[in-house]
DNA sequence: ATCAACTGCTTATACGTATAAGCAGGCCGT
DNA sequence: ACGGCCTGCTTATACGTATAAGCAGTTGAT
């Protein structure tokens, strides 16, 4: 219990302590049923390991044992947001009540296959990662250190015999925002996918299900790829000027359309945007505003994550909410299946599923 | 190299399949120089073990040597944002460059000798968790299993003969934040302070460092206890308004000030307000601005962060930016100091520096 | 020719744990 | 009285690694 002592205490002087065998201890400490201790034995020992300040090392449990109980979730490159936090957080609550250890690692400045054997030094149980990062190669390095499940994250639509994945239904979420802007009377459909690398994927997924409802209510459908500064925005809107003034000859320059009442033989093209999530939907919002756009008279705007700023927006911002309650929990019990299966490569599953908020800004 | 083999391979099996001894291999693949080796049989070992897919096991070589090269960081619970996760990288990629592994531990559940313990079972080189979490009996803990460097994370004035702190001058944030609204003339100043539970020490900092600064400067001060929610901000909008109304006589109800030219005697009061953070001032701001509040003509408002947002908003915040870039590399340097020096509570570690960014919002 | 020093390895051991196997003593049935 | 079974332990071992110590063969100095 003094603050630095050479070295920390052993389950053997524990053993000492209590005047037991070092099995012992073993037996007792780890709650070993079908083993054969006086109660009054297990008392000694806990008291003494409690008085020595017994912690068990962990690396010589997983040496012995051949497993460490860990499971690594690599720290990926997609911008952390509130989020994807609380998605670790209930993952980790989960992970534990199963009896594992979850940890994450930064794995941003190691790529493919290193990063694989970095990984596997750790001997944990299982990876959770993304699935663009599990190579094939990547695998094999995992699986032939032990890893029993190595479960990738990933978007429908990506598939791979070669690990677990679970994934989330982007192009569903497309689907839900565009059918939204489409009840609403937009004329024309806009996805926007962020340039960011770990978001592009998600993005143009989310981007084919507008394109879908757009095809079926016989809508026209851009998709612009926007990269997140107010320059770039300003440039999307500058091309949609354009494309107002050489399609309809209603009005160029200036004043767009009066919003008073649409008594005219066309009505006013409505644009419904689908922003892919909030932070692209407040750009969208604000350089709209600055350009003398009005939302959501000229202009729908449907975010997605529904973060605390959505309800800040003025107008409020209508979202794609997920539903992350039950995400996590149904994520650790297929691993866990995985792990005590031992069986690869043979689950998929569709996580996360969502509602709209509806607001104001559509 | 096979998927599923039964065993990961050792440094046994890399020794036999190069035809030499297992001492050997360890000292190849671990390059321990003053060992004579010749450069064949190197070459014959790196490619034996390349072949086998050979990964060590952090577990065995913990036991060995003692120690972990883990640097232990728990995730605590303060609202993860853009800039934690900026500085966890960035101190990963330091701590790497050091040779130790920073890990990620979920810590939430576990609470202050428990978590300790749990902490300590891997062994870790050390560990930086938030300061208030390190009481007495949870750093004897660490300690006695034989962690050398333990680092607190705090604010100014917390302090730790236990431990080595690293901490953040938040009253200097405060006054810089509170002599920038002064110099724009404003006549009250006003600090708000979160209430959420990882958040209220360091704003209670803040606050006092504009306490200081309106103190100089002769104004009257204000500290605003808030929730984060539009109604608790507008509540301290109808306080401010009964302030106003019984102090100056000036205008009550309808237009507050025309905001042409000060010709009157007394000058449009200007509220300058420190908002904690970038999300606070734009929950404040939206409700500033259903109330009829011009920004910054009735109310200026400063930010913390510099978050993306800042930028977006109307007018654009100006705001309270971290310089991020080379506290990670020095809080890393001290870390590998206390270990390598064994000295236990003596450094005392203050870092971040800041700079104002002014936009719009002053 | 002899001994020392160097090269390029090998052999042996310890780290802390979990667990299979064994063993002393008591109790019971016949 | 003697084997068999139960209780409550102990003894022994293996996990994979790092490293101290040792050792055969060669080279160099005297």
């Amino acid at each position: 219990m003094d603050v630095m002592s050479a070295k920390p205490p052993t389950s053997l002087d524990v053993a000492r302590e209590a005047g037991v065998s070092q099995a012992t201890v073993s037996y007792v400490l780890n709650n070993r049923e079908g083993m054969r201790i006086s109660d009054e034995t297990r008392a000694r020992v806990r008291e003494a390991a409690d008085r020595l300040g017994y912690v068990p090392h962990a690396g010589a449990r997983t040496l012995r044992t051949g497993h460490s109980g860990l499971v690594l979730v690599p720290l990926v490159d997609i911008p952390y947001g509130v989020l994807a936090v609380g998605i670790m957080e209930e993952l980790d609550r989960e992970l534990s009540r199963l009896g594992y250890t979850m940890i994450q690692y930064g794995a941003r400045r190691l790529k493919g296959v290193a990063a694989a054997r970095a990984w596997a030094e750790l001997r944990p149980v299982a990876v959770i990662a993304p699935a663009e990062r599990l190579t094939r190669q990547a695998v094999d390095v995992l699986h032939s250190a032990g890893i029993k499940a190595v479960v990738g994250l990933g978007v429908v639509g990506w598939s791979s015999e070669i690990v677990s994945t679970v994934t989330m239904d982007h192009e569903a979420i497309g689907v839900t925002a565009a059918e939204h802007l489409a009840a609403r009377g937009c004329s024309t459909l806009t996805a926007i996918v962020p340039v960011e690398d770990g978001l592009r994927e998600m993005g143009l997924r989310r981007a084919s299900g507008v394109q879908r409802v757009a095809a079926a209510h016989g809508v026209p459908y851009t998709r612009v790829d926007l990269a997140f500064s107010e320059a770039a925005a300003a440039a999307m809107l500058d091309v949609w000027r354009d494309a107002n003034s050489a399609g309809s000859a209603d009005s160029v320059d200036g004043a767009d359309s009066v919003d008073g009442a649409d008594t005219a033989g066309r009505a006013p093209a409505k644009r419904g945007v689908f922003a892919y999530n909030d932070d692209y939907a407040m750009l969208l919002m604000a350089v709209l505003a600055d350009n003398g756009f009005s939302v959501p008279g000229d202009v729908a705007v449907v975010g997605c994550d529904d973060l605390p700023l959505a309800k800040l927006l003025r107008p409020r911002l209508t979202t794609v909410r997920f539903d992350v309650a039950t995400a996590p929990a149904v994520l650790a019990q297929a691993l866990d299946e995985v792990v005590k299966g031992g069986e690869i490569g043979r689950h998929r599953l569709t996580l996360w599923t969502h509602a709209l908020v509806e607001r104001d800004s559509t």
